[in-house]
DNA sequence: TGCCAGGCCCTCTTTAGGGCCTT
């Protein structure tokens, strides 16, 4: 099977999700989950602001007094600072020097990149990911392409999972969203290192949003 | 009152528009 490692050809991957107050260019992130072969890293993040409605429904959080609670039951939550070195830790140890290892996540680099990118940027961050990274796959683009002219209509995440590896799964909890990214990338996918190679991007190129 | 996300992809396209995808 196609590892995460760094072992077969391409470099170690690090599948990751956000989940966010919203979708708008000011959200912030609320949960931030990484996997990476076995390991994983799963934070929640009180934010300064409210939910979206849209948000709240998606994932089950809520925010009330600056708390985060998910379907009502309060969460422990790590200082935003704290959560993204956390971060920039768990893609370090996955570093297979000389290799830096990629950021896979699905619409990553219309959405989680810049999100992600925003907030280390207002902690002075932004350079540490950019260091410790070789760049970014948007799975998004990738199963487009992998899966031209396969019949499959719909490329969100869930109905990939489903449609490719027939799994049901606890979709909008980032950990669980990581997770089977990773199992729809390495067991689904099965993308050639040239392949990631062609969606690589670089965190420095300008990203909307 | 007026704002309300934005990049990518496709096509009945390129002097554009609409749907998808992320929360």
């Amino acid at each position: 099977m196609l590892s995460d490692d760094g072992e077969s050809g391409h470099p170690p991957l690090v599948f990751f999700d956000l989940e966010t107050t919203g979708l708008s260019r000011d959200c912030e992130m609320v949960q931030l989950a990484a996997v990476s072969s076995s390991h994983s890293l799963n934070l929640y993040v009180a934010p300064q602001g409210r939910m979206d409605w849209g948000a709240t429904r998606a994932t089950g959080l809520t925010v009330r007094h600056h708390r985060l609670f998910l379907h009502k039951r309060p969460l422990l939550c790590t200082p935003p600072t704290e959560a993204l070195l956390a971060f920039l830790c768990f893609i370090h140890m996955c570093q297979k020097p000389p290799q830096r290892p990629l950021l896979v996540g699905h619409n990553a680099r219309a959405f989680d990149v810049p999100v992600l990118l925003r907030a280390l940027e207002r902690r002075g961050l932004r350079g540490a990911l950019e260091d410790a990274v070789g760049g970014a796959v948007d799975s998004l683009a990738l199963s487009r392409d992998l899966l031209r002219d396969s019949g499959v209509s719909s490329f969100k995440q869930e109905a990939l999972v489903r449609r490719l590896l027939g799994e049901d799964y606890a979709a909008h909890d980032a950990l669980q969203d990581a997770r089977a990214l990773q199992r729809l990338v390495l067991q689904g996918l099965k993308p050639r290192a040239e392949d990631l190679r062609r969606h690589t991007f670089s965190l420095g190129e300008p990203t909307g949003h």
